[in-house]
DNA sequence: TTCTCTAGAATTTTT
DNA sequence: TTCTAGAGAA
């Protein structure tokens, strides 16, 4: 689709006609309201595959092209940073080069920029540490116990997610002490309070500060507001639904009184409330702007009208929405397909027979995505459609930034940029082991403290801390070296620094010691987190940032563009299109894409709806929604499917079909069940060709379905743990769990 | 101080 | 099932 629209816009058209509007040519009526409506707000309230990011688009490209708008001027905020780089190539290819000075980012990236301006204002460090959940648990948790506070009664996780909830809200630590009484409500209040102390020493922000400090920067400097207002004075929000508090006030504070905000939503869409979306903003948008001009978009140009039909019949169970119907003219298009599987391996052969079948009838493998309700059913899918080599592609499940080994290096980096941030120092003071265990930590933590210092500027005098053993003492200054080693490599740029991390500290050596199966993981993983950097480096020349070209900058700084760029991707940025594999992915990452084809698995009550969020009809609500939004990615096939049993988190589960199967108008579906059923299952489940450690030797000559041939260099282990490790020639040397690798013996 | 082992816990969705 | 924190031994 969006190919076809690029090509209905050639420049040259647009150029041929300066006095109409010939942008809007392809834009439908209502569209084209939307689009022209540049002055005062406006809510366009688009339902699912209506065309709002094709409004959005040649809304900024009429801003720019026929109302003499500058690009500076015109800010878009997008939910994922792949949303953002879609649209600003899309108004590019309107507009030309000029797109590059526009906003276009997610409001995380977008406050970021503004704060490593304004955050030293408000105590920060412009190269302020952006702390993910991961280290802001880190954080609380031993805030939690340095107030003596048990873990039992004040469990970290949920304690995090309390205060997140309050900043999302914008409830600073002291309104939030203030609130409420009660002996429980004090401590938390108090847990909050010291962790965000701890956050300002430490010059560190996590993401919901990203949001909440910029907001009350503007609300403490108005002149600095003012700078912005006069500068983005076109605001464009996409996936309005999904916003929280903090962002609307933002979004408000923006506009300011010139109030010329699109914002672009569908409320059938919101699917985040649990992380403080807040669907009232849609309806605070009306009242806070009760002159603002609502559009609706319901014609759908995606999917089939079957499709449609299935989704909006789901969707008016939900009480309380406006009634908005969807209609397409796209044809009835194929029934939706359902499938009653035995146990998740049947559902999983079910879809690899459908795909073969699909490929058959002309569709691609990237034409193709399996969607699914928690990360956990990845698994089994993922084997069963690698033993019938259906090629796919997992987004999410373990996310590449957050693995150990990752952080850990980019927890050097990080202290390279912030001296002051406690937590990455912490974690990489004794990686690899060089003798600085807990005790040595907690007594330079103890003197740091009395100093008012970090834990770094300790480190560094630690030649004053008495209680020190000669053999910690030497341990710290050996760390202190390594990381002055790493500061001149670090001055090259990103790609430099992360190789120092590997190569000069040893830490690739000291991961690859452990010649495990998961630690050969891990050190591909680094290697690839190398070649991200250079990548980062690539991309980046020539480009201009906020702080001035790549080109004029040290390498700290590009250090810090990079961390940054790593802290606030998400999975679903790295989705490529043409990568010719199937698309696997969670419900909520599927979130404004589309399919030719989609699966939906695991239709059944307790997983789709959520366990968790069967008893609170709101939380119910919500689960409808993201099947809304599951269904309406279809374009013209849609499947669904749920499983009788299910082993989940280790225990079998016997399951009912999920309520929204039963929401689906029975003469809309076609049940699958002509097929083998038996035979099918038995594949799913036995791997189709496998050794075991008895068959095979070293020296043997072995083929490994993706890898080829290759020689058997050693065998370790028996029985199910029997691992081998093979030369594959170009394709390297391998360690593979012989239970489970696809071999043949030659 | 470090490594290994075990028990125990937690498993919804994520910028 | 998978991961993590904590205890105990070298």
């Amino acid at each position: 689709m969006m190919a076809v629209m690029v090509q209905l816009m050639e420049p040259d058209a647009l150029g041929a006609d300066p006095d109409g509007f010939p942008l809007f040519d392809d834009l439908n009526p209502r569209q084209r309201e939307a689009a022209a409506a540049t002055e005062g707000p406006v809510l366009v309230v688009a339902g699912a595959g209506s065309g709002k990011t094709r409004v959005l688009t040649y809304r900024v490209a009429h801003l720019i092209r026929n109302l003499g708008v500058s690009p500076w001027e015109v800010m878009a905020i997008t939910f994922t940073n792949k949303a953002a780089g879609e649209m600003k190539e899309r108004v590019g290819g309107l507009v030309g080069g000029v797109v590059r000075s526009m906003w276009v980012s997610t409001f995380h990236s977008a406050c970021v920029r503004i704060l490593r301006r304004e955050a030293p204002r408000l105590g920060y460090r412009s190269a302020f540490t952006i702390y993910d959940a991961q280290d802001s648990l880190r954080a609380v948790t031993t805030a939690i116990k340095d107030l003596d506070l048990d873990v039992k009664y004040y469990p970290p996780r949920r304690i995090r997610a309390a205060i997140s909830k309050a900043k999302n809200e914008l409830v600073d630590y002291e309104s939030f002490r203030r609130r409420d009484e009660g002996f429980r409500r004090r401590n938390v209040a108090e847990i909050y309070s010291l962790y965000q102390q701890r956050l300002l020493d430490a010059s560190a922000m996590d993401f919901d500060d990203l949001l909440m400090v910029t907001v009350s920067l503007f609300d403490a400097f108005p002149e600095v507001l003012e700078y912005y207002q006069d500068r983005l004075r076109y605001l464009h929000v996409d996936e309005f639904q999904d916003t929280n508090r903090a962002q609307y006030a933002l979004v408000r504070q923006l506009a300011g009184r010139r109030r010329n905000i699109c914002a672009v939503g569908d409320a059938d869409q919101a699917i985040y409330r649990f992380r403080g979306a807040d669907i009232r903003n849609i309806r605070d948008f009306r009242k806070d702007y009760p002159d603002a001009r609502i559009v609706v978009l319901d014609q759908n140009y995606r999917s089939t009208e079957t499709i449609l039909s299935a989704a909006n019949a789901v969707i008016a169970n939900n009480g309380g929405r406006d009634p908005k119907r969807l209609w397409s003219d796209l044809g009835r298009g194929r029934p939706i397909t359902r499938f009653n599987a035995e146990d998740e391996h049947d559902e999983a052969g079910f879809v690899a027979d459908a795909a073969a079948g699909l490929e058959l009838e002309g569709f691609a493998h990237s034409d193709m995505a399996v969607l699914y309700r928690v990360n956990a059913q990845s698994r089994v899918m993922e084997d069963v459609l690698t033993r019938y080599g259906v090629p796919h592609n997992v987004i999410g499940s373990v996310r590449f930034y957050e693995r150990r080994e990752i952080k850990d290096v980019l927890a050097y980096l990080r202290l390279l940029c912030n001296p002051d941030d406690d937590i990455s120092v912490k974690r990489v003071v004794n990686l690899p082991r060089r003798g600085i265990g807990s005790t040595t930590v907690g007594r330079v933590d103890r003197f740091a403290e009395a100093q008012r210092i970090s834990f770094l500027a300790a480190l560094n005098r630690s030649d004053e801390i008495h209680t020190l053993a000669a053999r910690s003492a030497g341990a710290v200054r050996g760390f202190l070296e390594v990381v002055g080693r790493l500061r001149e490599r670090a001055a090259e740029g990103p790609a430099a620094a992360v190789k120092g991390v590997l190569e000069d500290i040893g830490y690739l050596d000291w991961v690859e010691r452990e010649s495990t199966l998961e630690a050969l993981g891990r050190a591909e993983n680094l290697r690839e987190l190398v070649s991200g950097a250079e990548e980062f480096e690539q991309r980046s020349e020539g480009e201009y940032f906020d702080g001035g070209d790549w080109g004029e900058m040290d390498g700290l700084r590009r250090l810090e563009l990079f961390l940054e760029s790593v802290t606030l991707v998400s999975d679903i940025d790295e989705l490529k299109d043409g990568s010719g594999a199937v698309t696997m992915m969670t419900l909520h990452s599927a979130k404004g894409l589309e399919f030719p084809v989609v699966f939906m698995v695991g239709m059944e009550e307790g997983l789709f709806p959520h366990q968790l969020s069967m008893t609170d009809p709101e939380q119910l609500e919500e689960e409808r929604r993201l099947c809304y939004v599951g269904m309406t990615r279809a374009r013209q096939r849609l499947h669904i499917s749920w499983s009788r049993t299910r082993m989940l988190y280790g225990s079998p589960t016997s399951n009912l079909y999920s309520r929204f199967l039963k929401e689906i108008p029975v003469d809309l579906v076609e049940l699958n069940g002509g097929r083998k059923r038996t035979r099918r299952r038995e594949s799913a489940r036995s791997a189709p060709r496998t050794l075991s450690g008895e068959e095979v030797g070293v020296g043997d000559r072995v083929e490994h379905d993706t890898w080829g041939e290759g020689e058997v260099l050693s065998v370790t282990g028996d029985g199910d743990r029997a691992e081998a490790v093979i030369d594959f020639g170009a394709d390297g040397k391998r360690r593979v769990l012989l239970t489970w690798a696809p071999l043949e013996k030659l």
